[in-house]
DNA sequence: GAGAAAAATTGATCCGGATCAGTTATTCAT
DNA sequence: ATGAATAACTGATCCGGATCAATTTTTCTC
C-alpha cells in the first residue's frame, strides 16, 4: 500500500505564511503535523460525504471544491471553496458528522487533521481559537449574500452573482476556465439548466462575456454589477 | 437621567445555568459583570441597526427579537431569535459593524457585554471560545435548512416550516400567540403577504391549524411535517 | 477513432405565485 | 368613542421561469 505523498511539513507551511495554523507555536505545529496527511483526489472524486463521521478537518492546498447538500430530488450546492480554506469547520465542537458532501471540481491536494488534535489546538490556544471564529463569521456573511442574492434576485441578478465571483474572489481574473457544468452552475443559482444557458447566451449577446470551449471571458464588469444589484 | 435597572448579576446569572458565560471562571465572570449593561426594549423597538457599530454582544434574557437585512426594496429576516440566545455574535473577531439589524417582537430585556471585554474573555479562556465556535456552528447548520427550505420548497412548504419552527423551536408548544404579522411571515419566507394569507387560509380549511385573533394553534402536525417534506 | 454516454442547446408550453386593485377588519391616537 | 392609519383579506390578471421534448455537441470508453 503506497504512502500518500508528504509534500511538506506544518512548520514549513507556516514558516511560508500559509493561513492555516496562523497562530500556533511551534511545539504545537509539531503535534500538527503528526496528526496530519495530505491525500490528493482527482477531479469528480469525493472528498467526503454529508452524514459521515468528521474525523478530521481538511485545508485545501491546491485545487477547487463545491460543498452541497444531498437530497432526494436535488442537489444545493452551498459554495465553492478554492485552496486556501478549510473544508469541514462546521462539524468542531458539535455532532462529529459533516453536514454536506464536498467534491473536486479539479485534481485537488488537501491537508487532513485529525479532528481531536484540532479541537485540542484551539482548547489550548485561544488565539488559534479566536482566529476560527473570525473564519467562521466571515463565512457567516458571506451567506447572507448568498441567501439575499437567491431569494430576492432574478435569474439574471443571480448568475452575475456568481460569475462576479468566480472572477473577483475564486479565479481573480476576468478570464478563467470554468470547471463548473451548466447543471451545477443551476444548482448553484437554484434555477434549472436551460434557464442558465439563456441567460448565458444573454449574456453573451449584450457583450458582456464570451465563451470559447471551457474559458469565459468576462468584457463588462460593470453591466454585470449592475445586472446584480437591480436583481 | 434613569439608570436601566439592572435585575442580577452575571455570578448569580451563571449560578443559575444562564447558556451565557458558561465556562468562565469567577474572576472572569466579574470582570464582565463591570463590563456589562441591562436595557429593555419596547415591542417594536430597535436593538441595533445594520451597519451601526457593534461595540457591544448582546444576550436577550426575556422576548422575541427578529433580525433582519435592510434593502431598500424588502426586508430579509434572517432569523428569529427567542431569549437566551446572544446577538451580533457574527462580528466578533471581524470588522466591527452589526451585519443586520434586530428589533423586539415583543418587550424584550437584553443584557449588552463590552465587545472588547467578550473579546478578551474569549482569549483569555478557549473554553468559553469553543463553546462560542460551537454556537457558531448550530447557527451554521440551521442557516442550510433555511436556505434549502426557501430555495427549494414551494409556499406551503416553506410556510410550513416556519410554523413548525415557531412551534417546535421558539415556543415549544403548539398553541401560542403571533406576534409576527402577516408582513413579517412573508418576508421570512421570501414570498408575498397575499400568499401567506391565501395559504393560511388553505391551513385552517383543511384542519391543520386554527386561528382567533392572534392565536395560533396546530391541530395536526403530521400533516404539516408531510407538507414541509415534499415541499 | 468509433460508438456510447453525458452535457449543452433550442423552442414550445404551462403553471406557481407575484402583482394589482380593491374591501373589510384591527389597532392606534386624540 | 371616533376618525385615521395600519393590517388582513379577496378576486382577477399577468409573467418569470420551470418543465417538456427534441437535437446537437462534447466527452468519455474500449
Amino acid at each position: 500500500m503506497a504512502e500518500p505523498t508528504l509534500t511538506s511539513n506544518c512548520l514549513e507551511c507556516s514558516e511560508n505564511g500559509h493561513a492555516c495554523l496562523k497562530n500556533l507555536a511551534t511545539d504545537q505545529l509539531k503535534i500538527v503535523d503528526k496528526a496530519r496527511t495530505e491525500v490528493t483526489f482527482k477531479k469528480g472524486e469525493i472528498l467526503f460525504k454529508q452524514g459521515a463521521f468528521a474525523s478530521q478537518i481538511m485545508f485545501i492546498r491546491k485545487g477547487l471544491v463545491k460543498i452541497y447538500l444531498e437530497n432526494t430530488s436535488r442537489d444545493l450546492i452551498l459554495k465553492i471553496v478554492p485552496e486556501g480554506n478549510y473544508l469541514g469547520l462546521s462539524s468542531l465542537f458539535g455532532k462529529n458528522v459533516f453536514h454536506y458532501t464536498a467534491a473536486a471540481y479539479e485534481p485537488t491536494s488537501v491537508c487532513m487533521i485529525e479532528r481531536e488534535t484540532f479541537n485540542q489546538m484551539i482548547l489550548e490556544n485561544a488565539t488559534f481559537g479566536a482566529e476560527i471564529i473570525k473564519t467562521l463569521n466571515d463565512e457567516t456573511i458571506q451567506s447572507y449574500d448568498r441567501l439575499y442574492s437567491l431569494t430576492r434576485k432574478q435569474l439574471h441578478g443571480r448568475l452575475a452573482d456568481i460569475l462576479l465571483c468566480l472572477a473577483n474572489t475564486i479565479y481573480k481574473n476576468d478570464k478563467f476556465k470554468i470547471p463548473i457544468s451548466r447543471k451545477d452552475l443551476a444548482d448553484l443559482t437554484s434555477m434549472a439548466t436551460e434557464s442558465v444557458i439563456r441567460i448565458l447566451k444573454d449574456f453573451r449577446n449584450e457583450g458582456i462575456l464570451s465563451l470559447s470551449g471551457k474559458t469565459l471571458e468576462i468584457h463588462d464588469k460593470d453591466r454585470l454589477q449592475k445586472i446584480s444589484r437591480i436583481g
